[in-house]
DNA sequence: CTATATAGTAATGATACTATACTAAGTTGA
DNA sequence: TCAACTTAGTATAGTATCATTACTATATAG
């Protein structure tokens, strides 16, 4: 039921984002969406946030810059690094994952009552540790 | 959170599983252990009850075959199809397996009390109906 | 300044599927 | 009853999403 809850609220985003013209974004590149800074982070360390391989954000970073996403810019602070930026299309996208997000969070709540809606939050956070959201600056 | 929750927990069973001694069971499996009936199903019926294609079920049973888990014998009722029939090997994964998730109850209904224990059951099955895992006989 | 570590990339492979097409067997309706 | 259709399983090929390893360029520590 875990997995169906995830792959049924990620195919309704996906849809919802292609809805609004965004149609080459799939569920795995939320790994990405989820943990760039705003100002732009390098692929290292969203792969650490992630918790998926250099190799996997690097790919989803070269399908991102085809289709406008993502910048690459040097690092002025580490000249191996890059420092990957999200574009006004990138940022037009996390708005809506945004809206998409609180949408399901009044959905819920509404539905199951404020307890039973900090029992799913209480109850995620105790089966899978450290991979509490952090909002991105 | 609700994919990292699944993949912790998914590999967590299959590493159990590992230590009694049935190294061979990836999480893939769960699709057919999870949908077969003690007394032999079709494939198919595994299939749409897992919500995957005919083929990835058919693979599990070449691979389940193999490694002793399952067995092909013929539908009375039937020519064209096949009852998948457990052994009892399989039987006593499918008896780990219920172990593991009453040990898995037990333990979040401690950390987290009963009343959001339900608000995570009850959330799932908001976010996920027709996914209810039913009791196979 | 040498040894080691790190950033990103490339190549390969593993895992877990789907889609399509096929054969054999069952069903249905004129 | 038999032609049209459907269904069960299988075979083949392809796709999506990753990890592992090895590599190059750059950085850092002693």
């Amino acid at each position: 039921m875990l997995l169906a809850a995830y792959q049924l609220t990620a195919r309704e985003l996906v849809a919802a984002l292609r809805r609004a013209g965004h149609d080459t974004i799939r569920p795995k590149h939320g790994a990405l969406f989820g943990n760039i800074d705003l100002g732009g982070s390098r692929a290292t360390d969203i792969a650490q946030r992630a918790g998926v391989s250099k190799a996997a954000i690097g790919e989803m970073i070269d399908e991102l810059e085809t289709t406008g996403y993502v910048t690459r810019s040097a690092d002025p602070k580490d000249r191996r690094a890059k420092l990957i930026v999200p574009t006004a299309r990138a940022r037009e996208v996390l708005q809506l994952v945004s809206n998409f997000n609180a949408a399901l969070e009044r959905r819920l709540r509404k539905d199951l009552g404020a307890t039973r809606y900090a029992g799913l939050r209480t109850a995620l956070f105790a089966l899978a540790p450290d991979t509490e959201p952090q909002p991105r600056r």
